[in-house]
DNA sequence: TTGTACGCGTTATCAT
DNA sequence: ATGATAACGCGTACAA
């Protein structure tokens, strides 16, 4: 593959004017610009990014670690963040830790060592020494999704807590009473966060929360169905089962289904997170929306700002509930086309 | 950051022998290996792949530009292919050409400028003057999912016109025979081949396809939509409706819902491309299987022999039928757990 | 305006 | 078994 050297060769210049001409600095006469970009297009040249990046010391490239990528919440995080990336200038690299630690910590050390100009992490569970060290060494790094308590990074993130005692109280004014949440993992801030506002808004609401009826899951799908064949064994039945997130209100749908029982007639079903095809679903599934689109796109911004070393803080995005038909809701809810707009309830 | 210059003056040895070290190359003494090792963690050192890459030519990454990453397709296939990337020792960067001609190229680009040591492309449309370059200059190239005429790289991709002769005659069966096809966008592939095996197959099955029958989608989900309004304004609408892709089967769902129709009743669908939540809509879907996980591991492994100079041959896996109950199907059918195993018939 | 020469961090060759 | 050093391709300080 030429390089800049055959590209001065055949253009009968030295290599530094190839260089400015790439990189179009100043001061380079009309004519030997255009014997270069001639030699570059003949030669067939192409920029060597590594070369480039070990004399510049920066990569023009993001790493984002997701906890996975089956996860439709992660998949649009990713492409927002892609997108807001490529207009910046950033190539973004992803690793996809599958909810495990040792997979995280395989692609932060990847990164690292790929010099990612920052870094994106939807940290799963604890902190490891690894994301520790990165930290402590200083590489510009920004929590997305989730966040690490104890440690000074800035997070980027939805607020959970006001959209679920919207949806607590939507319950509770559709008249039901024993309502059951399946919880994400409480290593997980988003997991604990959920759980806690739950509880709370359960508790603001005056209703009673039986020990049976807070099941751990932990955000995949097979956890969403075993925890939900519990709850619907139970001597007092939940009439509404809240699932942590899209993943085990999946599940949960599996073990509703595979019962023959009736969506909401023999149990109600909503969850955190918001899916393209709910409205599809009969009945549509009420849920949670979080800004992902958002979410990603500042993500990206604020890190965009460490790595230029000005101050960032954090950002906190709100969810917002969207009522539609799985809760019991009257005929007609959520039922037009952009039933979202409509439909919907500010959280 | 350190580099391995720290190292070798805090362990007291020459860079040599660090480098000898992390690549546990032979013939170094245990204790001096213990010194640098310790030197290593003391100074929390960590190996720079960019110089490493510019040093031995290779950057042990590859490079994956995709059609659509909110695709689920897709979104698996980039999976798949991450874990088998990861299992021989290789990072995946992600392009996402968002199906514009434009946006592959810019990431093609880019992966060439960062000297990704092959790339696997799902092409986007037709030839464009990067492709055939990247192909001239004899950069490790494998086809995925899609393919191009005329240009001599191998291919990964799912055969369809089995599983679509299996389909049209499942339908045939079941009593239908006005059957229209949502198609893809005849510039790619995969559309091309769905929509002449759809003709084919209902010719074999002497079945007519008049002219309104056959519209023109382009994979995403709006196009499905307006084709299917377009189909059931149709004097004589189509008993049933087959989508080119998941996306325009969703569009499809759209229009049908948005109608107050009912499926199968009013209007059956089947689609190319199964989903995970396929089986939770009501009824659920008659699809087309790909093999979608093996498709992305296999193409991992032809590219890496690529890579390593070996002979390649182009992988065309089969892509099955998944009879379930959107067409009519008698009840009980697909109705198990596991519904995927005994509903289905090969392809 | 243009050219020469050095150094980025690593691996590999050749000595010792 | 270990060390000195050249080279990878590029950007830039400095000289001309």
């Amino acid at each position: 593959m030429a390089s800049v050297k055959d590209v001065a060769r055949r253009a009968g210049v030295s290599v530094a004017t190839v260089s400015r001409v790439l990189n179009d600095s100043a001061s380079v006469t009309a004519a030997t610009r255009a014997r270069v970009l001639e030699a570059v297009a003949e030669l067939g040249y192409r920029r060597n990014a590594v070369a480039r990046s070990l004399r510049t010391d920066a990569t023009r490239t993001l790493g984002l670690v997701i906890g996975d990528i089956l996860n439709p919440f992660f998949t649009e995080l990713a492409r927002a963040v892609e997108d807001e990336a490529r207009a910046l200038g950033y190539s973004v690299v992803i690793g996809n830790a599958d909810e495990r630690p040792d997979r995280q910590d395989h692609y932060v050390r990847t990164l690292l060592e790929q010099r990612v100009d920052g870094l994106l992490l939807c940290p799963t569970a604890e902190i490891t020494p690894l994301v520790r060290d990165t930290v402590r060494d200083g590489l510009p790094l920004v929590f997305l999704d989730r966040t690490l308590p104890g440690l000074d990074v800035p997070t980027v993130r939805a607020e959970g807590a006001a959209a679920i005692a919207a949806l607590v109280r939507h319950l509770r004014d559709l008249g039901h009473r024993r309502i059951a949440f399946i919880s994400g993992p409480a290593l997980l801030s988003t997991g604990r966060e959920r759980t806690e506002a739950f509880a709370a808004a359960m508790e603001a609401c005056g209703l009673p929360v039986p020990g049976g009826h807070l099941e751990a899951g932990d955000f995949q799908a097979a956890s969403g169905r075993s925890a939900t064949a519990r709850l619907l064994d139970l001597p007092e039945a939940p009439e509404v089962i809240v699932a942590g997130d899209n993943l085990m209100a999946l599940g949960a749908l599996d073990e509703i289904r595979a019962r023959g029982l009736r969506i909401p007639r023999d149990v109600a079903l909503a969850c955190y997170d918001d899916l393209p095809w709910f409205t599809h679903l009969d009945p549509p599934v009420t849920a949670i929306a979080q800004p992902v689109q958002e979410l990603g796109r500042r993500a990206v911004r604020v890190l965009a700002e460490r790595i230029e070393d000005r101050p960032v803080e954090s950002v906190v995005l709100p969810s917002r509930l969207v009522v539609r038909r799985s809760c019991g809701e009257p005929a007609g809810t959520g039922e037009r086309d952009a039933g979202e707009r409509e439909g919907s309830v500010r959280a």
